[in-house]
DNA sequence: GGGGGCTATGGGGGG
DNA sequence: CATAGCCCCC
């Protein structure tokens, strides 16, 4: 391809961001730290294949989330001008979806399928289960439908998983031999519903290409010859899989570009592997590779922290993120003694940093490891008048009276819907009980038919049979009315002739009315979908502005992609949601063991450091301003639970901290009761020195060895601890260390994998 | 059989 | 603290 140096967006790239730009063929892979300016390459790189005479229809850019794909489109309309359009540019799921939605036909799909999310995949899961007549104690729906996901994200067939060995062992020992079984039986009902989870957008794309009717593999890759994956490292397996299909056409050479950064994989759970990187250079042996190791987002003392603390991680592409930033503003850490008082003092930097240093709200986030820990947050900045918002946790689309008229319209676009025909039957009341729905659900499994074909055929003779004729009636107008009419005046019909309107409009409570304003701003949306005239990518003008389009998008919606970002808010989400974002002060909360990291991953070393990675990720999103808070005591289930201080927070050196604020750093739990009890107001002040012994060390001087050279006998220090005897190592490399500074409990058994330990005699 | 109110129980991260 | 399941009344 020919290249003209005359761009001038080159000049805005450093060397290795330029080397990575202007690859412009074969199999490219950028491991790109954080703030190093990933985005800017990918887009610029696209920007410049577009100048270099690529058709921009032929570029595919696959990102996790449709923010990170609108960010991407915008600024490469901000280079190219309104070609930027007509690449596709989009999330795995959205974008594979719009291709179902053209060719689902083609492997046993209706293209207007549903897609079901996760609560309708473990209400099915749920109604298997009660079938089979399985306790759900020992088969809760969550635990299997993961089961499930992973064995499809894995490519492994309902028959491939019986047949698998491991798999049938790991469920027999967990007490749950039957899973296969439920996954063949769910399998099965997704298909006949109509219906697609988030894994089949996946694995039915994979089927599509992989069975190749009528030549449909070679379309696409004839159609994208430049494939590209932002956040490679997310990727599962069967991901991958497709990207490789994809890209492959004909004799050609292979153009993909992947960008990654495997210090922030924190994906595992979702089946996302490490190992798809590794396996990337071995594809594609040509591979060039460029490391973006320059930090442009963070200051000094920040990166250093970061860098730091990802050493912990034996399992590491190495790189080391340096910037050319002044040292900045060290980090802060706060102890306190609850977790209201966490949220107090939260509020309070805020406030006086908004002061000091004339930051807006928009410029603050409070990151928190699970979104159950935002209720506190709230309640206090609510307090401050602090304005804030919150991702995550309970998005637009999942709330009640949305997911009812939403039920409604699935049922009109697809009525072999099971799980939303379940959601409506009976709403607004209308005398259709559990017992019925049951009978109803029963026949339909016995005779593998949906169950709104049950009600079209049963004779119903119990005084339910009046009531199913009327919702019959109402969904069958409904169905009439869509034929005919757009998508939006469709669905206002639909919202009335279903009794949902006048029931949101009876309910003057408060809360009915921000349902019912709820629905009608869903209504809108409608319109607003049906109005915007732009076609995207692919899509073809008979489909793309149909009801079922419009469900298929808004099923892949999070409350992310909602607007309003642009307002002045302090923004609360969880580490997860907040990769890839960026702001001057960042508070990273509930910096505790079993919290942070998360007690389920205390189990292996592999867990901990995807726990760590997580740390990693929080920490790079701060430009300016780093604070790391914890409580003493927190209420998990009601109840008060102590935990100790994170071991993140020891992870970075000390000389990177406040050292006015790390006078509180470790308080001492288990070995004194003294912090338990007393004037909240005092607890933050006061120094636990006290409790512990004297340790004269001074941090500067204080160089650990390496774990691997703690051997028994040696005289060690400990920074905290101070000078002990090494008595006994065990095959977990757990010592046993004496510190006689230690009165009480001299002996503490050290975990050589996290301690840092200094030997001053062999 | 259906509806409403009460009690017990269980909660990670996300497309 | 939210939801499922259970019990009791209609």
């Amino acid at each position: 391809m020919k290249q003209d140096v005359g761009f001038s967006y080159l000049n805005e790239l450093n060397g290795v961001q330029k080397d990575a730009v202007t690859a412009l063929e074969g199999p490219v892979m950028v491991i790109a730290g954080p703030g190093s300016g990933k985005t800017r390459v990918l887009t610029y790189r696209i920007a410049h294949l577009i100048n270099c005479g690529a058709n921009p229809g032929q570029i595919l850019a696959l990102t996790f989330t449709n923010k990170a794909a609108k960010e991407m489109k915008a600024r490469i309309e901000r280079v190219v001008g309104n070609q930027a359009n007509k690449v596709w540019a989009g999330t795995f799921h959205s974008l594979f979806a719009r291709i179902l939605r053209v060719e689902a036909h083609r492997i046993g799909y209706p293209n207007d399928f549903t897609i079901y999310d996760s609560d309708d995949s473990k209400g099915v899961i749920d109604d298997i289960i009660k079938s089979m007549n399985l306790d759900k104690k020992v088969y809760p729906a969550g635990q299997v439908r993961s089961r499930i996901s992973a064995a499809k994200s894995n490519l492994i067939t309902p028959k491939a998983y019986a047949a698998n060995d491991d798999l049938m062992a790991l469920d027999r020992m967990n007490r749950r031999p039957l899973i296969y079984q439920i996954y063949e039986k769910y399998a099965a009902k997704c298909i006949r519903a109509g219906a697609m989870d988030f894994d089949d957008l996946l694995l039915q794309m994979y089927k599509l290409l992989y069975q190749n009717p009528d030549n449909v593999r070679e379309k696409y890759q004839r159609q994208f010859r430049f494939v590209m994956v932002d956040e490679f490292q997310d990727t599962n397996y069967l991901q991958y899989e497709i990207v490789k299909i994809l890209a492959k056409y004909q004799n050609s050479e292979e153009n993909i570009c992947i960008v990654g950064d495997d210090a922030q994989s924190i994906y595992s759970f979702r089946g996302a592997t490490i190992e798809n990187i590794l396996q990337f250079e071995h594809d594609f042996p040509q591979v060039r590779t460029y490391k973006l190791e320059q930090n442009y987002r963070s200051t000094n003392f920040i990166v250093n922290a970061a860098n730091e603390v990802i050493t912990y991680n034996k399992k590491q592409i190495q790189k080391k993120i340096f910037t050319e930033k002044e040292d900045g503003k060290r980090i802060k850490l706060i102890k306190a003694m609850t977790d209201s008082e966490e949220g107090k003092r939260v509020s309070d930097t805020i406030i006086e940093q908004k002061n000091r240093y004339n930051l807006a709200n928009k410029d603050f986030a409070i990151l928190y490891r699970t979104n159950s820990q935002s209720r506190i947050f709230e309640e206090q900045l609510r307090r401050y008048n602090i304005a804030y918002r919150i991702y995550g946790g309970l998005s637009f689309y999942s709330r009640k009276e949305i997911k009812d008229l939403v039920s409604y319209l699935r049922m009109v676009v697809n009525d072999k819907d099971d799980e939303a025909l379940k959601r409506v039957i009976n709403y607004p009341k209308r005398g259709i009980g559990n017992s019925t729905i049951e009978q109803i659900s029963q026949i339909a499994d016995d005779n593998e038919i949906s169950m709104w074909q049950v009600l079209g055929q049963m004779e119903f003779t119990s005084r339910a049979a009046k009531n199913i004729a009327e919702f019959t009636g109402i969904i069958k107008a409904c169905k009439a009315k869509a034929v005919t009419a757009n998508a939006y005046d469709a669905a206002v019909f639909i919202a009335k002739a279903s009794g949902i309107l006048g029931e949101l409009k009876s309910d003057t409570s408060l809360e009915g009315q921000g349902r019912l304003e709820n629905v009608t701003s869903l209504l809108d949306g409608i319109k607003e979908f049906v109005e915007d005239d732009e076609l995207a990518p692919g899509e073809e003008v008979a489909t793309s502005k149909s009801l079922a389009a419009f469900l298929q998008t808004i099923s892949l919606m999070t409350d992310q992609d909602k607007d309003g970002a642009d307002q002045d808010t302090v923004t609360l989400m969880s580490v997860h949601s907040a990769k890839g974002l960026e702001f001057k002060s960042v508070f990273v909360v509930g910096l505790e063991e079993n919290l942070f990291p998360s007690y389920q991953a205390m189990i292996t070393a592999d867990q901990i450091d995807e726990e760590r990675r997580l740390f990693y990720v929080a920490i790079t999103r701060a430009e300016e301003h780093l604070t790391l808070t914890y409580a003493n005591s927190r209420y998990h289930f009601g109840n008060m639970r102590f935990n100790d201080p994170s071991r993140f927070i020891e992870e970075i050196d000390q000389k990177n901290y406040d050292p006015l604020t790390i006078l509180n750093k470790k308080p001492d739990f288990g070995e004194s009761s003294s912090s338990f009890g007393e004037p909240k107001l005092l607890g933050n002040f006061k120094t636990k020195t006290l409790n512990q012994p004297q340790i004269n060390i001074d941090p500067k001087d204080f160089v650990p060895n390496r774990s691997e050279d703690i051997k028994v006998g040696q005289k060690v220090i400990h920074l905290k601890f101070g000078q002990g005897t090494v008595k006994s190592i065990d095959e977990r490399m757990v010592a046993s260390i004496v510190f006689p500074a230690l009165n009480d409990n001299p002996e503490k058994r050290i975990m050589l994998q996290y301690a840092k330990l200094q030997i001053v005699e062999e």
